[in-house]
DNA sequence: TGGCCACTTGACTAGCTGGTTAATAATAAA
DNA sequence: TTTATTATTAACCAGCTAGTCAAGTGGCCA
């Protein structure tokens, strides 16, 4: 009752803030670590005064688990969907569109992510890590039955998730790299469709689906 | 001349202590960050006052730099070597097992550079870039020569290279999030000879050389 | 033995950190 | 308008930070 008339009295300014404060926030954790990242830096960041981010968040590992909880959020909606009625070479090819789109999409919500993980996932709460692993057994276990059935090559699914993860991820955790090499100053709208074209060439040949 | 001198006469102690203090200092960096890690902090896992790192290393900066040079170092010899005599199959299982192998020895090495590039290279010398980019278009140059005679299916090389780097460094840099899917406390030695069949299975099935 | 010089380290400091407070302003409800 | 609630912000503080310094220790060569 109480927070349903906060939502409507004031839902306005409050929600407005906090966007403003969180969408500096994970810049600033982006560029600067968690530790590095200073409440006066995302003030500064948000044009608003230090105590003011403070009057919405009481303390800066809050504003963190904020920003992490989006990112995780997005992650999840961003991995896409192995359906089993598709057969394996649709199924793959969806998922690795899926996870590319996210990492040219909102690569900062990629970069938080691996640095968390790359820190030891100290913030990461156990039910996440679970929840993950719940999900690769169930994929793994539709990938198996495809092998079984002929459909696919014979190679291992847990691993190949790991591939399809770590090639998808690191077109926005290593954009920095990427863009040096490749000589470049941005990605351009193609770059999207070339590299899914690319790795769903090379990966479904991989599984013997080409 | 005088430091050929101090070579010889201090050169044990000082060889020494700053192996320590580098060696609590990756740790240091990778788990807490650049910000994070306080020279406190490193002065503690060495076992070592702190006036006494800053005897060795004047500031802060310079321990990092000192950690991202022999990083460096060490991506470079553990990049293998992709040569020409050998064709694409052995030069890529070649270069494939080589980066496995860093990723499971050097997680640390690999998850500070990893963290380096993330928050947008800020710490890395122009040169690594520029070095890092002529050896892309040298070792692409190879794969097209291989793509053209015909040796291998036509894929774009330069997204080749980026798929491998990908794939291998992930298991240093995501180590946790593997080990937590995998359900494991640690990686056992069977694991990197597996890794490696896996991703040379595939890889080369993509590439057409299988 | 004595003297030189690399090394060690406790004590100190200026500045920044996250976080609090209390006084004020804006907004909305009556 | 009056009143209650929410929002804003300057000023403040205790603790930590990187870095300095100066007084000392210990090893090595003549």
């Amino acid at each position: 009752m109480t927070s349903a008339n906060q939502v409507k009295k004031t839902g306005n300014i409050r929600a407005k803030s906090k966007v403003k404060i969180l969408t500096a926030a994970r810049t600033e954790f982006v560029l600067q670590g968690y530790r590095g990242a200073t409440v006066q830096s995302i003030a500064d960041r948000a044009e608003l005064p230090k105590a003011n981010i403070l009057y919405y968040f009481k303390n800066k590992e809050n504003i963190y688990h904020a920003v992490l909880e989006h990112t995780l959020e997005m992650w999840d909606e961003g991995i896409g969907d192995i359906e089993a009625n598709e057969g394996p070479k649709v199924a793959i090819e969806k998922f690795i569109a899926a996870k590319v789109r996210m990492s040219f999409n909102h690569p900062e919500a990629s970069k938080i992510y691996a640095m968390e993980i790359i820190q030891g996932a100290q913030h990461l709460k156990d039910y996440a890590r679970t929840y993950q692993r719940q999900w690769v057994r169930e994929k793994a276990k539709l990938f198996q039955q495809w092998i079984d059935s002929g459909e696919m090559v014979n190679v291992d699914p847990v691993h190949l998730i790991f591939l399809i993860w770590s090639a998808t991820q690191h077109y926005a955790d290593f954009e920095t790299q990427i863009l040096t090499i490749m000589n470049r100053a941005d990605f351009e709208e193609d770059d999207v469709e070339q590299v899914i074209a690319f790795l769903c060439d090379i990966i479904l040949r991989g599984c013997g689906l080409i």
